[in-house]
DNA sequence: ACGACCTATAACACAAATGTTATAGTTCAG
DNA sequence: CTGAACTATAACATTTGTGTTATAGGTCGT
């Protein structure tokens, strides 16, 4: 229960970037997980999904399963009949002025 | 100030799944805005987005004037150096069960 | 008028996701 | 044990988005 984890923060040391690339990682899975969730809350089938959507069952699968990551058009279009929403908000700010320049820089 | 209301109510009154294709619509472009604004609002130019997350300012400048949707995944990658969250979120269930059963059904 | 910075657009090869059909493995009721 | 419903996987053509380079049009300071 320990060394994955030890890994991960060794990695991070090396490669401060990975942190980054690994929450991205983290949040794409979360994606697959939340909307295979949604659908069975909602007490459909696979299939009765795809048929809500105008899509095939073999395709609701694939997404849940994480072989890719939907579009964001297919993820809309899912979510629209799931009733789920996609809020993208703005959170911390660790910016930077790349040189000079304070918040409201360069312009 | 009429005109463009009043044919949309039409088409929905004609084709009822206009509404949710419009409400999709609507929810594309309003990503494409959000991200431009939240670039904007860090005081970063297109150009140093594109450092910031390996991307190039073309590639930048497609995805805000919303020549196409973002893959989720370039999203993720934006929101992380931007500083924003996407959150997925269930709301209304207005569900019906396509065949007898209640909630949890068929299975 | 010149540079420096910005944003936008076009073109094209490449990668990734979709749409589709077929099919196989599960589980469960009868 | 059979069949029905569900989920998963594979294959392949098509569509969509990326990565890239080049370039053009604004705006501003000097």
């Amino acid at each position: 229960m320990k060394t994955h984890r030890q890994y991960i923060d060794e990695q991070i040391k090396k490669n401060p970037q990975f942190a980054e690339e690994l929450a991205e990682a983290e949040r794409e899975v979360a994606i697959a997980v939340q909307l295979a969730k949604l659908r069975e809350q909602r007490g459909l089938s696979q299939t009765d999904l795809a048929k809500l959507t105008g899509m095939k069952q073999p395709q609701i699968a694939r997404l849940e399963s994480g072989a890719h990551l939907p579009a964001l058009s297919t993820l809309l279009r899912l979510l629209g009949v799931l009733g789920g929403k996609l809020e993208l908000t703005a959170t911390k700010c660790r910016l930077i002025s790349t040189r000079g320049k304070p918040v409201s820089l360069r312009r």
